[in-house]
DNA sequence: CGCTTATGGATACTGATACTATCCATCACA
DNA sequence: TGTGATGGATAGTATCAGTATCCATAAGCG
């Protein structure tokens, strides 16, 4: 398969996938001359893989330099590949809430991960993210959401346990960690889709007069 | 208070709050001279929930400036609010998955939609994306976590449920509109991260060794 | 009163990101 | 044999999210 058919049977144009190439997202194709190189089935389902991070997950080009990295790491424990997903996943940030604010949603947190008993290394970046969260959704005024934490991690703990099984059944390891870090990044677009539907629903009984 | 007060209020640098005005994400300070504004309360918590909105939620300014109207304009039904907020917040994109995976994916979701009584309107943002996300997975090879889609909107309809419920125990109008608007954003960020604190979990419990 | 600092408003500049475009010396193939 | 595609390199572009600079004016202090 040369580059243009590449680019037909995915439907990204040569010079973006060239851009990929250049940036190391997609692996080079097989040099028969200098200047004629052969692509396969790995290139098609890479670059959708590439392209559905992009536009569907909304991942940064370099950062899925990173994840796709990670997955072709075979060496690396399937645990700190994910550890290494999840970091490139969280964005940096440096927010404004209340002090105390802040200090709330830190002991609630905590308490949270406790009472379930998740084991949590204390520098995961989600766990950040987390407290951030809690404490700008206090800080403006949502503590009724808040309150509920538990709620949240109930339904979210269901859905985990599931797509933990749903991955494990695959029979490689490469396999494996590749549905991993697809589950990891689309699943949430594909929950954040799902909610935005079920509240459009919700809110269309409730609301339909107000 | 003046802009340096608000600044030091909410740790965002002058240039940002004034570049913030200047792109009518935040309204004028009251002008008591020509070059002399005093903000108040409004403008702390608006800066506020612009600045999660954006780091938290990564959520362009173009967005915000989008959401914050409909926030704005109390003349707006709340269920178009809502709407128009979603439509903010899913971006438009045109994807690569294989036709018949693109089909299967329609009517899984339609009959989803079906089976569950949902009233969704069908040029609703949403349902592409989760279109898409299916789609886009099947072609991946990960049908086994499409297969529970079912298991997903069970848990997702589980919190939007008692979300909805949080939010309408606000007594005015406005905040209503507001929570929701903070609720729905942030809301998913609060779950994307308590997602990745549980998959952190599980995976640390059943991949020490692999 | 005078002097330093801050302010509102306007305009210009910057760095990062994600591509596009152009060029050129091959190469395939009709 | 010539027309179009290709690999590789380099340069250009559009958008985004701020920063920086300037200016005339105003505030706060000593």
């Amino acid at each position: 398969m040369r580059i243009g058919e590449l680019s037909k049977a995915t439907d990204v144009p040569v010079p973006t996938i060239k851009y990929y190439l250049r940036e190391g997202l997609l692996p080079a194709g097989e040099l028969s001359s200098p200047n004629q190189a052969s692509y396969g089935d790995t290139h098609v389902r890479r670059l959708r893989l590439i392209r559905a991070l992009i536009e569907l997950a909304q991942v940064p080009v370099a950062t899925v330099k990173e994840i796709l990295e990670s997955l072709d790491s075979d060496t690396e424990p399937l645990h700190e590949q994910i550890g290494r997903a999840h970091r490139a996943l969280t964005p940096t940030r440096r927010l404004s809430a209340t002090d105390d604010a802040r200090a709330a949603a830190t002991t609630q947190v905590t308490d949270l991960i406790a009472d379930r008993g998740w084991s949590i290394d204390p520098e995961a970046p989600a766990l950040a993210t987390l407290i951030d969260t809690v404490a700008v959704l206090r800080t403006l005024g949502q503590d009724n959401l808040v309150a509920h934490l538990d709620t949240y991690a109930d339904a979210v703990e269901r859905f985990t346990q599931f797509e933990i099984d749903a991955v494990t059944a695959n029979p490689t390891r490469d396999q494996l960690a590749e549905s991993v870090v697809i589950g990891t990044v689309l699943g949430e677009t594909l929950i954040a889709s799902l909610r935005l539907l079920a509240q459009e629903s919700i809110s269309a009984d409730r609301w339909k007069n107000r």
